[in-house]
DNA sequence: ACTGTATATTGACTGATGTCGATACCTTAG
DNA sequence: CTAAGGTATCGACATCAGTCAATATACAGT
């Protein structure tokens, strides 16, 4: 079934350095559910312009309100992906007043990024 | 509805230099669309196991029968994350004899990372 | 308190996706 | 040519994810 095997195909996972990149030793199972948990909140067109949004914005954080126009998506809609950007750690919140404003979290998208290196 | 808006909320959307990462303008809809496709491929916890399995390759290349028992799915199923992959363009593969070799394409993934710019 | 506004949640629907068994395809060995 | 083994495709099923209308919640002003 496998081919006679010389070369080792799987390694015995070592812990990586800091946070499993592509060239260190192949994920665990539990490494790479979480990796891809954070993959998949990248894997929508409407959160990767709501990141890109708020990442884009001249003072750092956009009011909630100033996102739903721009998609053409529904209010809840938005909310919903904001939620989900959020519970990834891509994005943080805070209300004040009426307003709910949402900033980006470049650390955790750095990290996001490093799981390719 | 929307609060007073001094700053301007949705920038024109420029041409961004060669990727269009998250530091740059915000993202059209078809630059999201085609990003977020990339992103979905990287988003199942198999598929990263397998693109990692291929990475961290000694060879720099796997035989796909080396691939279906240490993920512990069925061989129709791995295939078809092979698929995906290869239609991202994250790995490549050709056929020598009975066998398929697989190896990734460090310039696509790349190419992903440099998005969470 | 009451009204108006901004955001979040709920419920329902629909389409996409992961999974596997069965099977077809392709290549080599005999 | 036939047989055998590795890989891809097909069909079916279950689950998940995106979407919106309706509704609930929170806050500010009157």
């Amino acid at each position: 079934m496998a081919r006679t095997q010389i070369i080792p195909t799987s390694s015995p996972v070592a812990s990586i350095g800091c946070c499993g990149g592509l060239s260190a030793t192949a994920l665990t199972a539990e490494q790479a559910e979480s990796m891809a948990h954070a993959f998949a909140a990248l894997a929508d067109p409407v959160r990767l312009r709501l990141l890109s949004l708020i990442a884009t914005s001249s003072a750092g954080e956009v009011c909630a309100c100033d996102l739903v126009e721009p998609l053409g998506k529904s209010q809840p809609t938005v909310s919903h992906h904001l939620k989900v950007l959020r519970e990834a750690g891509l994005v943080e919140s805070d209300k004040r007043g009426i307003w709910m404003w949402y900033r980006a979290v470049p650390s955790r998208v750095a990290e996001v990024r490093a799981a390719l290196a």
